[in-house]
DNA sequence: AAACCCTACTTGTATATACAAGTTAATTAC
DNA sequence: GTAATTAACTTGTATATACAAGTAGGGTTT
Protein backbone atom coordinates (compact mmCIF):
# COMPACT_ATOMS: atom_id res chain seq x y z
CA UNK A 1 0.00 0.00 0.00
CA UNK A 2 1.96 3.09 -1.31
CA UNK A 3 1.78 6.40 0.01
CA UNK A 4 -0.34 7.52 -2.14
CA UNK A 5 -3.19 5.65 -0.47
CA UNK A 6 -3.17 7.74 2.36
CA UNK A 7 -3.10 11.06 0.84
CA UNK A 8 -6.25 13.21 0.24
CA UNK A 9 -7.84 12.51 -3.21
CA UNK A 10 -7.83 15.83 -4.66
CA UNK A 11 -3.35 15.89 -3.75
CA UNK A 12 -3.74 12.21 -4.97
CA UNK A 13 -5.29 13.88 -8.29
CA UNK A 14 -2.77 16.52 -8.26
CA UNK A 15 -0.23 14.18 -7.96
CA UNK A 16 -1.19 11.87 -10.58
CA UNK A 17 -1.84 14.63 -13.21
CA UNK A 18 1.71 15.80 -12.17
CA UNK A 19 3.30 12.91 -12.73
CA UNK A 20 2.12 12.30 -16.36
CA UNK A 21 2.80 15.83 -17.23
CA UNK A 22 6.51 15.00 -16.26
CA UNK A 23 6.77 12.10 -17.61
CA UNK A 24 5.67 13.30 -21.21
CA UNK A 25 2.28 11.47 -21.36
CA UNK A 26 0.87 15.23 -21.80
CA UNK A 27 2.93 17.66 -24.03
CA UNK A 28 3.37 21.31 -23.54
CA UNK A 29 0.33 22.34 -25.79
CA UNK A 30 -2.16 19.46 -25.06
CA UNK A 31 -5.15 20.14 -23.09
CA UNK A 32 -5.96 17.75 -20.03
CA UNK A 33 -8.90 15.43 -20.16
CA UNK A 34 -11.88 17.49 -18.47
CA UNK A 35 -12.75 18.38 -15.19
CA UNK A 36 -16.21 15.90 -16.14
CA UNK A 37 -13.50 13.54 -17.08
CA UNK A 38 -11.05 13.50 -14.69
CA UNK A 39 -14.15 13.19 -12.34
CA UNK A 40 -15.30 9.96 -13.90
CA UNK A 41 -11.94 8.44 -14.05
CA UNK A 42 -10.76 9.26 -10.48
CA UNK A 43 -14.02 8.86 -8.99
CA UNK A 44 -14.32 11.56 -7.37
CA UNK A 45 -16.35 15.05 -7.65
CA UNK A 46 -15.72 18.10 -10.25
CA UNK A 47 -14.83 20.58 -6.90
CA UNK A 48 -12.35 17.59 -5.53
CA UNK A 49 -10.61 17.80 -9.39
CA UNK A 50 -10.80 20.90 -9.81
CA UNK A 51 -9.01 21.86 -6.79
CA UNK A 52 -6.36 19.09 -7.92
CA UNK A 53 -6.02 21.83 -11.13
CA UNK A 54 -6.04 24.74 -9.57
CA UNK A 55 -2.84 23.35 -7.21
CA UNK A 56 -1.39 22.91 -11.07
CA UNK A 57 -2.27 25.88 -12.41
CA UNK A 58 -0.59 27.68 -9.67
CA UNK A 59 2.70 25.60 -9.69
CA UNK A 60 2.85 26.53 -13.69
CA UNK A 61 1.89 23.16 -14.73
CA UNK A 62 -0.89 24.43 -16.91
CA UNK A 63 -3.21 27.14 -17.99
CA UNK A 64 -6.91 27.04 -17.87
CA UNK A 65 -9.31 28.87 -20.11
CA UNK A 66 -12.79 29.33 -19.35
CA UNK A 67 -14.55 26.86 -21.93
CA UNK A 68 -11.72 25.75 -23.95
CA UNK A 69 -9.81 23.65 -21.19
CA UNK A 70 -6.52 23.01 -19.23
CA UNK A 71 -3.81 23.77 -21.49
CA UNK A 72 -0.53 22.21 -20.40
CA UNK A 73 2.28 24.11 -20.08
CA UNK A 74 5.20 21.45 -19.42
CA UNK A 75 7.16 21.04 -16.13
CA UNK A 76 7.98 24.38 -14.87
CA UNK A 77 11.64 25.19 -13.62
CA UNK A 78 9.90 24.93 -10.36
CA UNK A 79 10.25 28.23 -8.13
CA UNK A 80 13.61 29.28 -6.91
CA UNK A 81 15.41 26.88 -8.92
CA UNK A 82 18.16 28.31 -11.07
CA UNK A 83 19.63 27.52 -14.12
CA UNK A 84 22.60 28.64 -16.23
CA UNK A 85 21.67 29.85 -19.56
CA UNK A 86 24.34 30.73 -22.36
CA UNK A 87 24.24 33.92 -24.36
CA UNK A 88 21.61 32.06 -27.07
CA UNK A 89 20.38 28.98 -25.56
CA UNK A 90 20.35 27.06 -22.15
CA UNK A 91 22.87 24.46 -21.10
CA UNK A 92 22.12 21.01 -21.48
CA UNK A 93 22.28 18.96 -18.73
CA UNK A 94 25.31 16.43 -20.23
CA UNK A 95 27.54 19.55 -20.60
CA UNK A 96 26.89 20.29 -16.16
CA UNK A 97 29.16 18.80 -14.11
CA UNK A 98 29.15 19.06 -10.02
CA UNK A 99 32.20 18.69 -8.05
CA UNK A 100 31.94 18.26 -3.82
CA UNK A 101 34.13 20.92 -2.71
CA UNK A 102 33.12 20.00 0.86
CA UNK A 103 30.59 16.68 1.27
CA UNK A 104 27.33 17.30 3.49
CA UNK A 105 28.08 16.89 6.58
CA UNK A 106 26.78 17.86 10.14
CA UNK A 107 27.97 21.26 11.89
CA UNK A 108 26.43 23.72 14.22
CA UNK A 109 25.24 26.82 12.63
CA UNK A 110 27.15 29.32 11.36
CA UNK A 111 26.22 33.21 10.00
CA UNK A 112 23.69 32.02 7.33
CA UNK A 113 25.00 34.69 4.92
CA UNK A 114 22.70 37.83 7.12
CA UNK A 115 19.80 35.68 7.37
CA UNK A 116 18.36 35.13 10.97
CA UNK A 117 18.06 32.60 12.42
CA UNK A 118 15.08 31.56 14.68
CA UNK A 119 15.55 29.86 17.64
CA UNK A 120 13.95 26.06 16.48
CA UNK A 121 16.34 26.74 13.55
CA UNK A 122 19.43 26.48 16.00
CA UNK A 123 18.47 24.02 17.93
CA UNK A 124 17.98 21.77 14.97
CA UNK A 125 21.70 21.71 14.05
CA UNK A 126 22.95 21.79 10.45
CA UNK A 127 23.54 20.00 7.47
CA UNK A 128 26.35 21.66 5.30
CA UNK A 129 28.15 21.09 2.04
CA UNK A 130 29.99 23.34 -0.97
CA UNK A 131 29.47 22.98 -4.75
CA UNK A 132 31.52 24.15 -7.85
CA UNK A 133 29.54 23.47 -10.90
CA UNK A 134 31.61 22.99 -14.50
CA UNK A 135 30.31 23.68 -17.87
CA UNK A 136 31.90 22.05 -20.92
CA UNK A 137 34.88 21.65 -17.71
CA UNK A 138 35.03 25.43 -17.19
CA UNK A 139 33.94 26.19 -13.31
CA UNK A 140 31.23 28.77 -13.44
CA UNK A 141 29.07 28.31 -10.32
CA UNK A 142 29.86 27.91 -6.67
CA UNK A 143 27.90 27.44 -3.98
CA UNK A 144 27.85 26.84 -0.29
CA UNK A 145 24.39 24.91 1.49
CA UNK A 146 22.83 24.92 5.01
CA UNK A 147 20.08 23.83 5.49
CA UNK A 148 18.62 21.86 9.18
CA UNK A 149 19.50 18.92 10.10
CA UNK A 150 15.58 17.52 10.36
CA UNK A 151 13.30 15.72 9.07
CA UNK A 152 16.32 14.63 6.36
CA UNK A 153 17.85 11.51 8.24
CA UNK A 154 20.97 9.72 6.66
CA UNK A 155 21.41 12.96 3.91
CA UNK A 156 25.19 13.08 4.08
CA UNK A 157 25.20 9.52 3.33
CA UNK A 158 23.70 9.96 -0.21
CA UNK A 159 25.25 10.50 -3.52
CA UNK A 160 23.80 13.58 -5.05
CA UNK A 161 26.33 14.98 -7.31
CA UNK A 162 24.44 13.84 -10.68
CA UNK A 163 20.92 14.27 -9.04
CA UNK A 164 19.62 17.73 -8.05
CA UNK A 165 19.25 18.80 -3.96
CA UNK A 166 15.64 19.67 -4.97
CA UNK A 167 15.05 16.53 -6.69
CA UNK A 168 16.04 14.51 -3.93
CA UNK A 169 14.70 16.54 -1.02
CA UNK A 170 11.38 15.99 -3.00
CA UNK A 171 11.26 12.31 -3.59
CA UNK A 172 12.76 11.40 -0.42
CA UNK A 173 12.06 13.47 2.14
CA UNK A 174 8.34 15.45 0.68
CA UNK A 175 10.53 18.47 0.78
CA UNK A 176 9.18 20.96 -1.75
CA UNK A 177 10.15 24.67 -1.90
CA UNK A 178 7.57 27.17 -1.85
CA UNK A 179 9.42 30.49 -2.27
CA UNK A 180 11.59 32.80 -0.76
CA UNK A 181 14.02 35.86 -0.96
CA UNK A 182 17.31 36.57 -1.93
CA UNK A 183 19.98 39.40 -2.31
CA UNK A 184 21.72 39.71 -5.51
CA UNK A 185 25.18 41.43 -5.59
CA UNK A 186 28.17 42.17 -8.44
CA UNK A 187 31.30 41.47 -6.57
CA UNK A 188 34.78 41.16 -7.50
CA UNK A 189 36.47 38.11 -7.47
CA UNK A 190 38.73 37.56 -3.88
CA UNK A 191 41.49 35.00 -3.96
CA UNK A 192 38.92 32.20 -3.21
CA UNK A 193 36.92 32.59 -6.03
CA UNK A 194 39.91 33.49 -8.32
CA UNK A 195 40.89 30.04 -7.82
CA UNK A 196 37.83 28.22 -8.30
CA UNK A 197 36.73 30.11 -11.28
CA UNK A 198 40.25 30.93 -12.84
CA UNK A 199 40.12 34.24 -13.23
CA UNK A 200 42.20 37.39 -12.66
CA UNK A 201 42.01 39.75 -9.95
CA UNK A 202 38.86 42.68 -10.47
CA UNK A 203 36.67 39.76 -12.64
CA UNK A 204 33.29 40.58 -11.65
CA UNK A 205 31.53 37.59 -9.72
CA UNK A 206 27.71 37.30 -8.98
CA UNK A 207 26.82 36.75 -5.27
CA UNK A 208 23.41 35.61 -4.28
CA UNK A 209 22.23 35.50 -0.55
CA UNK A 210 18.99 33.09 -0.62
CA UNK A 211 16.92 32.06 1.95
CA UNK A 212 14.20 29.15 0.57
CA UNK A 213 11.10 28.29 2.22
CA UNK A 214 9.69 25.09 1.97
CA UNK A 215 6.70 23.27 2.83
CA UNK A 216 7.85 21.67 5.92
CA UNK A 217 7.58 24.12 9.00
CA UNK A 218 10.72 26.12 10.10
CA UNK A 219 12.74 23.82 7.53
CA UNK A 220 14.49 26.80 5.59
CA UNK A 221 17.44 26.33 3.28
CA UNK A 222 20.06 29.27 3.25
CA UNK A 223 22.61 28.79 0.37
CA UNK A 224 24.97 31.69 -0.75
CA UNK A 225 26.49 31.42 -4.69
CA UNK A 226 28.75 33.07 -6.47
CA UNK A 227 28.96 32.80 -10.07
CA UNK A 228 31.07 33.51 -12.72
CA UNK A 229 28.42 35.08 -15.41
CA UNK A 230 30.90 35.76 -18.42
CA UNK A 231 29.85 33.11 -20.66
CA UNK A 232 26.45 31.81 -18.65
CA UNK A 233 24.00 33.55 -17.27
CA UNK A 234 22.12 32.92 -14.10
CA UNK A 235 18.30 31.92 -14.83
CA UNK A 236 15.73 31.90 -12.67
CA UNK A 237 11.54 31.94 -12.57
CA UNK A 238 9.61 33.30 -10.17
CA UNK B 1 -21.54 52.16 -8.15
CA UNK B 2 -17.68 50.84 -8.00
CA UNK B 3 -16.16 48.42 -9.65
CA UNK B 4 -16.03 46.20 -6.91
CA UNK B 5 -19.57 45.64 -6.80
CA UNK B 6 -19.07 43.97 -10.08
CA UNK B 7 -16.93 41.38 -9.07
CA UNK B 8 -17.70 37.88 -8.13
CA UNK B 9 -18.48 37.21 -4.14
CA UNK B 10 -14.89 35.68 -3.59
CA UNK B 11 -12.86 38.17 -5.38
CA UNK B 12 -14.90 41.28 -3.42
CA UNK B 13 -13.90 39.87 0.03
CA UNK B 14 -10.38 38.97 -0.99
CA UNK B 15 -9.77 42.43 -1.93
CA UNK B 16 -11.40 44.16 1.32
CA UNK B 17 -9.42 41.39 3.06
CA UNK B 18 -6.67 41.90 1.33
CA UNK B 19 -6.95 46.29 1.93
CA UNK B 20 -7.42 45.45 5.60
CA UNK B 21 -4.10 43.92 5.90
CA UNK B 22 -2.39 46.43 4.08
CA UNK B 23 -4.13 49.18 5.66
CA UNK B 24 -3.09 47.82 8.89
CA UNK B 25 -6.28 46.65 10.25
CA UNK B 26 -5.04 43.60 10.59
CA UNK B 27 -1.38 43.66 11.91
CA UNK B 28 1.74 40.72 11.41
CA UNK B 29 0.50 37.77 13.87
CA UNK B 30 -3.43 38.45 14.13
CA UNK B 31 -5.55 36.17 13.19
CA UNK B 32 -7.96 37.20 10.63
CA UNK B 33 -11.97 36.95 11.88
CA UNK B 34 -12.95 32.87 11.35
CA UNK B 35 -14.66 31.77 8.15
CA UNK B 36 -17.64 31.03 9.80
CA UNK B 37 -17.34 34.69 10.92
CA UNK B 38 -16.12 36.18 7.46
CA UNK B 39 -18.92 33.76 6.24
CA UNK B 40 -22.06 35.92 8.33
CA UNK B 41 -20.09 39.28 7.80
CA UNK B 42 -19.92 39.16 4.36
CA UNK B 43 -23.23 37.26 3.61
CA UNK B 44 -21.48 34.66 1.55
CA UNK B 45 -20.73 30.70 2.14
CA UNK B 46 -18.09 29.23 3.74
CA UNK B 47 -16.29 28.21 0.07
CA UNK B 48 -16.14 31.00 -1.04
CA UNK B 49 -14.78 32.78 2.00
CA UNK B 50 -12.37 29.79 1.73
CA UNK B 51 -11.58 30.39 -2.24
CA UNK B 52 -10.56 34.25 -1.00
CA UNK B 53 -8.41 33.08 2.10
CA UNK B 54 -6.77 30.96 -0.58
CA UNK B 55 -5.63 33.20 -2.61
CA UNK B 56 -4.65 35.71 0.33
CA UNK B 57 -2.44 32.41 1.60
CA UNK B 58 -0.81 31.91 -1.75
CA UNK B 59 0.25 35.47 -2.21
CA UNK B 60 1.57 35.44 1.34
CA UNK B 61 -0.81 37.60 3.12
CA UNK B 62 -1.63 34.75 5.53
CA UNK B 63 -0.67 31.65 6.66
CA UNK B 64 -3.60 29.24 7.57
CA UNK B 65 -3.21 26.48 11.09
CA UNK B 66 -5.99 23.78 11.18
CA UNK B 67 -7.26 24.48 14.38
CA UNK B 68 -6.45 27.78 15.14
CA UNK B 69 -6.83 29.78 12.39
CA UNK B 70 -5.31 32.17 9.76
CA UNK B 71 -2.11 33.99 10.65
CA UNK B 72 -1.78 37.52 9.17
CA UNK B 73 1.79 37.90 7.80
CA UNK B 74 2.01 41.14 6.94
CA UNK B 75 2.17 42.82 3.43
CA UNK B 76 4.44 40.62 1.23
CA UNK B 77 6.84 42.55 -1.44
CA UNK B 78 5.11 41.52 -4.14
CA UNK B 79 6.18 38.82 -6.99
CA UNK B 80 9.20 40.03 -8.89
CA UNK B 81 9.05 43.29 -7.05
CA UNK B 82 12.70 44.33 -6.31
CA UNK B 83 13.95 46.63 -3.56
CA UNK B 84 17.58 47.69 -2.20
CA UNK B 85 18.67 46.56 0.89
CA UNK B 86 21.62 47.94 3.57
CA UNK B 87 23.95 44.98 4.48
CA UNK B 88 22.33 45.52 7.81
CA UNK B 89 18.91 47.09 6.80
CA UNK B 90 16.43 47.81 4.29
CA UNK B 91 16.39 51.27 2.54
CA UNK B 92 13.65 53.35 4.00
CA UNK B 93 11.32 55.10 1.31
CA UNK B 94 12.82 58.47 2.24
CA UNK B 95 16.09 58.15 1.22
CA UNK B 96 15.10 56.83 -2.90
CA UNK B 97 14.83 59.26 -5.75
CA UNK B 98 13.45 58.33 -9.10
CA UNK B 99 14.93 60.55 -11.87
CA UNK B 100 13.10 59.45 -15.46
CA UNK B 101 16.06 59.27 -17.76
CA UNK B 102 13.29 58.90 -20.50
CA UNK B 103 10.08 59.56 -19.82
CA UNK B 104 7.80 56.98 -21.14
CA UNK B 105 7.00 57.29 -24.40
CA UNK B 106 5.41 54.99 -27.73
CA UNK B 107 8.19 53.34 -29.68
CA UNK B 108 8.04 50.14 -31.79
CA UNK B 109 9.91 47.51 -30.17
CA UNK B 110 13.23 47.07 -30.00
CA UNK B 111 14.98 43.74 -29.42
CA UNK B 112 13.61 42.72 -25.63
CA UNK B 113 16.98 42.18 -23.91
CA UNK B 114 17.23 38.64 -25.72
CA UNK B 115 13.61 37.68 -25.09
CA UNK B 116 11.56 36.63 -27.84
CA UNK B 117 8.40 38.83 -28.68
CA UNK B 118 5.05 37.26 -29.63
CA UNK B 119 3.61 38.29 -33.04
CA UNK B 120 1.15 39.81 -30.86
CA UNK B 121 3.13 41.61 -29.03
CA UNK B 122 4.88 42.78 -32.07
CA UNK B 123 1.37 44.14 -33.18
CA UNK B 124 0.52 45.88 -30.23
CA UNK B 125 3.59 48.84 -29.79
CA UNK B 126 5.84 49.68 -27.51
CA UNK B 127 5.57 51.78 -24.20
CA UNK B 128 9.54 52.68 -23.45
CA UNK B 129 10.83 54.21 -20.71
CA UNK B 130 14.42 54.50 -18.93
CA UNK B 131 14.59 55.68 -14.67
CA UNK B 132 17.83 56.03 -12.57
CA UNK B 133 17.49 55.51 -8.85
CA UNK B 134 19.36 57.45 -6.05
CA UNK B 135 19.90 56.06 -2.57
CA UNK B 136 21.18 59.23 -0.14
CA UNK B 137 21.62 61.18 -3.53
CA UNK B 138 23.73 58.56 -4.74
CA UNK B 139 22.76 56.70 -8.30
CA UNK B 140 22.44 52.98 -7.38
CA UNK B 141 19.83 51.37 -10.25
CA UNK B 142 19.66 52.18 -14.13
CA UNK B 143 16.90 50.54 -15.25
CA UNK B 144 14.67 50.14 -18.99
CA UNK B 145 11.49 49.00 -19.14
CA UNK B 146 9.53 48.47 -21.84
CA UNK B 147 6.06 47.04 -22.46
CA UNK B 148 2.96 46.91 -24.64
CA UNK B 149 0.94 50.61 -25.47
CA UNK B 150 -2.16 48.19 -24.76
CA UNK B 151 -4.47 47.49 -22.19
CA UNK B 152 -2.78 51.16 -20.74
CA UNK B 153 -4.81 53.86 -22.27
CA UNK B 154 -2.42 57.67 -21.18
CA UNK B 155 0.02 55.92 -19.25
CA UNK B 156 2.55 58.35 -20.79
CA UNK B 157 0.74 61.20 -19.03
CA UNK B 158 1.26 60.02 -15.42
CA UNK B 159 3.71 61.19 -12.81
CA UNK B 160 4.83 58.30 -11.18
CA UNK B 161 8.51 59.22 -10.32
CA UNK B 162 7.11 58.70 -6.63
CA UNK B 163 4.92 55.80 -7.18
CA UNK B 164 5.73 51.90 -7.98
CA UNK B 165 5.44 51.60 -11.03
CA UNK B 166 3.56 48.07 -10.05
CA UNK B 167 1.10 50.12 -7.68
CA UNK B 168 -0.42 52.43 -10.54
CA UNK B 169 -0.49 49.57 -13.14
CA UNK B 170 -2.55 47.85 -10.49
CA UNK B 171 -4.92 50.78 -9.09
CA UNK B 172 -5.50 52.13 -12.55
CA UNK B 173 -5.40 49.35 -15.26
CA UNK B 174 -5.79 46.23 -13.00
CA UNK B 175 -2.97 45.00 -13.82
CA UNK B 176 -0.83 42.96 -11.49
CA UNK B 177 2.22 40.81 -11.52
CA UNK B 178 2.02 37.31 -11.59
CA UNK B 179 5.65 36.16 -11.78
CA UNK B 180 8.27 36.02 -14.81
CA UNK B 181 11.88 34.99 -15.62
CA UNK B 182 15.37 36.69 -14.96
CA UNK B 183 18.54 36.20 -16.18
CA UNK B 184 21.32 37.58 -13.81
CA UNK B 185 24.62 38.82 -14.57
CA UNK B 186 27.99 40.38 -13.09
CA UNK B 187 29.81 42.81 -15.45
CA UNK B 188 32.07 45.67 -15.39
CA UNK B 189 30.48 49.30 -15.83
CA UNK B 190 30.48 50.09 -19.72
CA UNK B 191 31.09 53.79 -20.13
CA UNK B 192 27.43 55.05 -19.92
CA UNK B 193 27.31 53.06 -16.73
CA UNK B 194 30.04 54.58 -15.31
CA UNK B 195 28.74 57.98 -15.52
CA UNK B 196 25.49 56.93 -14.04
CA UNK B 197 27.20 55.60 -11.28
CA UNK B 198 30.25 57.93 -11.04
CA UNK B 199 31.94 54.54 -11.15
CA UNK B 200 35.63 53.76 -12.90
CA UNK B 201 36.42 50.89 -15.36
CA UNK B 202 36.29 47.83 -13.91
CA UNK B 203 33.66 48.14 -11.18
CA UNK B 204 31.61 45.42 -10.70
CA UNK B 205 27.17 46.46 -12.28
CA UNK B 206 24.63 43.87 -11.78
CA UNK B 207 22.46 43.17 -14.72
CA UNK B 208 19.20 41.73 -14.31
CA UNK B 209 17.10 41.06 -17.60
CA UNK B 210 13.66 40.41 -16.40
CA UNK B 211 10.58 39.20 -18.44
CA UNK B 212 7.57 39.71 -16.22
CA UNK B 213 4.38 38.09 -16.73
CA UNK B 214 0.83 39.63 -15.65
CA UNK B 215 -2.94 38.68 -15.20
CA UNK B 216 -3.53 40.17 -18.41
CA UNK B 217 -3.11 37.97 -21.56
CA UNK B 218 -0.27 38.69 -23.87
CA UNK B 219 1.51 41.59 -21.49
CA UNK B 220 4.40 41.02 -20.52
CA UNK B 221 7.00 43.66 -18.74
CA UNK B 222 10.11 43.64 -20.14
CA UNK B 223 12.86 45.53 -18.28
CA UNK B 224 16.76 45.47 -17.94
CA UNK B 225 17.91 46.68 -14.67
CA UNK B 226 21.82 47.59 -13.81
CA UNK B 227 22.90 47.70 -10.07
CA UNK B 228 26.05 49.20 -8.50
CA UNK B 229 25.52 46.93 -5.56
CA UNK B 230 28.50 48.10 -3.62
CA UNK B 231 26.38 49.76 -1.01
CA UNK B 232 23.20 48.49 -1.54
CA UNK B 233 22.45 44.74 -2.12
CA UNK B 234 18.98 44.19 -4.65
CA UNK B 235 16.57 42.14 -2.81
CA UNK B 236 13.86 39.89 -4.17
CA UNK B 237 11.32 37.46 -2.87
CA UNK B 238 9.73 34.43 -4.54
C1' DA C 1 -16.64 29.44 -49.80
C1' DA C 2 -17.91 32.38 -46.12
C1' DA C 3 -20.84 33.91 -42.54
C1' DC C 4 -24.07 32.99 -39.12
C1' DC C 5 -26.39 30.31 -35.73
C1' DC C 6 -26.98 26.78 -32.56
C1' DT C 7 -25.65 23.07 -29.71
C1' DA C 8 -22.63 20.85 -26.83
C1' DC C 9 -18.94 21.14 -24.74
C1' DT C 10 -15.61 23.60 -21.50
C1' DT C 11 -14.24 26.28 -17.10
C1' DG C 12 -15.97 29.80 -13.50
C1' DT C 13 -18.79 30.91 -9.54
C1' DA C 14 -21.71 29.78 -5.82
C1' DT C 15 -24.70 27.52 -2.45
C1' DA C 16 -25.61 23.80 0.84
C1' DT C 17 -24.22 20.24 3.82
C1' DA C 18 -21.41 16.93 6.40
C1' DC C 19 -17.64 15.05 8.72
C1' DA C 20 -12.36 14.89 9.84
C1' DA C 21 -8.58 16.71 12.27
C1' DG C 22 -6.14 20.32 15.06
C1' DT C 23 -6.19 23.92 18.73
C1' DT C 24 -7.79 26.36 22.66
C1' DA C 25 -10.21 27.25 26.70
C1' DA C 26 -13.19 25.84 30.27
C1' DT C 27 -14.39 22.42 33.52
C1' DT C 28 -13.55 18.73 36.58
C1' DA C 29 -10.79 15.88 39.49
C1' DC C 30 -7.04 15.33 42.53
C1' DG D 1 -2.38 24.68 42.13
C1' DT D 2 -1.89 21.21 38.66
C1' DA D 3 -3.25 17.71 35.49
C1' DA D 4 -6.62 15.54 32.77
C1' DT D 5 -10.73 15.68 30.26
C1' DT D 6 -14.17 17.66 27.57
C1' DA D 7 -16.47 21.00 24.83
C1' DA D 8 -16.27 24.47 21.55
C1' DC D 9 -13.98 26.49 18.55
C1' DT D 10 -10.87 26.46 14.26
C1' DT D 11 -9.35 24.88 9.39
C1' DG D 12 -9.25 20.70 6.05
C1' DT D 13 -11.62 17.60 2.93
C1' DA D 14 -15.42 16.14 0.31
C1' DT D 15 -19.96 15.50 -1.84
C1' DA D 16 -23.94 17.33 -4.34
C1' DT D 17 -26.14 20.57 -7.18
C1' DA D 18 -27.08 24.60 -10.05
C1' DC D 19 -26.29 28.23 -13.10
C1' DA D 20 -23.03 31.71 -15.62
C1' DA D 21 -19.85 32.59 -19.15
C1' DG D 22 -16.50 31.22 -22.85
C1' DT D 23 -15.09 28.17 -26.72
C1' DA D 24 -15.38 24.94 -30.45
C1' DG D 25 -17.51 22.45 -33.90
C1' DG D 26 -21.19 21.23 -36.86
C1' DG D 27 -25.03 22.54 -39.59
C1' DT D 28 -27.54 25.91 -42.23
C1' DT D 29 -27.99 29.86 -45.04
C1' DT D 30 -26.36 33.08 -48.30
Amino acid sequence: MSAEDFLPHYKRVYEILRKHIKEGVFSQGDLLPSENELSITHKVTRPTIRKALERLQNEGYIKKQQGKGSIVQGTPKGIGILSLSGTTSAVGKENLVTKMIVRPEVRSWEEVFSFPLSEKEKEMGCVYFERLRLVNNKPVLFDITMMPNFYIPRFASRKFEVKSLFDILRKHYQIEVKGGEQKILAITADKKLQSFFNVGPGHPVLQLNRKLETNKVDFYIYSQLFCNTAEHALYGTF
